[in-house]
DNA sequence: CCTTAAGGTTAGGCATAACTAACTTAAATT
DNA sequence: AATTTAAGTTAGTTATGCCTAACCTTAAGG
């Protein structure tokens, strides 16, 4: 869904790949048909030859790369063996979405969530509410035979996945690399199954 | 500097504060002379007596959270005797000024540190580089002293740290809540530190 | 060959935001 | 008491952003 090779997309698909990418290396305030016109070398005018407005895109967006990323997690849970495997494969999965959509999910989450919009704010924070649930499902599981530990709240964990995810994305970010958000997805799991030391 | 009663404040502090609060809560972009004048029950035109631009607000806001974040760090840093102490005081120094300005330096840093204007990119970008030195910095002591994981490169853990805060905030932005952003610090840190599984 | 539709263009309307100018008011200073 | 200053007001300018209307262009289909 995600080529390299933009030259090749129709304009529409263009439009949403370049759009997606100013919210994440631009911001919002950005995100304008003009800023996107530009871009691709037409007038601000022919964006809506294939949108019917700018929230139409965002919603696009949304829809795709936030449903593909409930969607994959789903699938690597049921995928997993034990508990320790399935939360291994959720954040592969998840990892894996992160890189084909340069980063969009997180911040999408992060500057819509709290958008005016009831539109984009319901679909948001309906995604982020599942993702949690589907992962503290998990933990409790593991609670319960033992592989992690009791004194921790299942949403707490979960939170604490998404976020340490999104704060990779922030770092990618501000950092203005190019390249992997993840450098090294093993050990990036190591250091929130483990933490940092040494007991 | 933050007072809870915000009717003794000058006008100029209630931009302030009321300027912080509305990038946190409802983003960048709802950032607006209006949206203040109306919250302070006057006209946007008079939020110029008190700042050249809007720009000068944010600015304002920068420099007063900014610094006192990076400033309460290094002075947690050379009260700890051993690396563990001084890890744990450096994140709950970063915590109590997190919950006084209410998560406006994550936000801050994420929707700004990307901003077209160089001014604030540059501030941004050299407050979080100094302070992934500084945390660096003690990493690698922990490491030659043998009580951090020797495989983990400093630079991500100090990133890691920032990221996990950012992500309460995350987690507090857009659950809408009220109240502490980080309600136990001492588990958050816990977390950080051991990660979320028995070996 | 003519028609149609897709996808562009220019021009412009409408709303909103930043900021300014000129005026008012009321408190503080001289 | 007179003057000055701080801090507000209204009204307006300029720029920008979303979006529409009316007009080209080109390629495909009948």
């Amino acid at each position: 869904m995600v080529t390299d090779n933009i030259e090749k997309l129709s304009t529409k698909e263009k439009i949403i790949k370049v759009g997606a990418e100013i919210i994440v290396k631009e911001g919002l305030r950005k995100f304008t048909a003009k800023n996107i016109a530009d871009k691709l070398g037409i007038t601000d005018a022919a964006i809506f030859k294939h949108f019917k407005s700018m929230d139409d895109i965002i919603l696009e967006i949304i829809q795709r790369y936030v449903s593909r990323c409930s969607q994959s997690a789903i699938e690597a849970v049921e995928r997993g063996k034990t508990i320790k495997e399935k939360l291994e494969l959720l954040l592969k999965a998840h990892i894996d979405v992160l890189e084909e959509t340069r980063g969009a999910v997180p911040v999408l989450c992060f500057e819509l969530s709290r958008s005016e919009d009831a539109k984009f704010k319901t679909i948001l924070n309906n995604f982020v509410e599942n993702y949690t649930q589907e992962i503290s499902k998990i933990i409790k599981d593991g609670q319960v035979e033992g592989s992690i530990k009791k004194e921790l709240i299942p949403e707490d964990v979960a939170m604490f996945f998404i976020g340490s995810i999104q704060a990779k994305v922030f770092a990618y970010v501000i950092s203005g690399r190019e390249g992997k958000i993840i450098e090294d997805p093993d050990q990036f799991i190591e250091m929130i199954f483990y933490g940092i030391m040494n007991r």
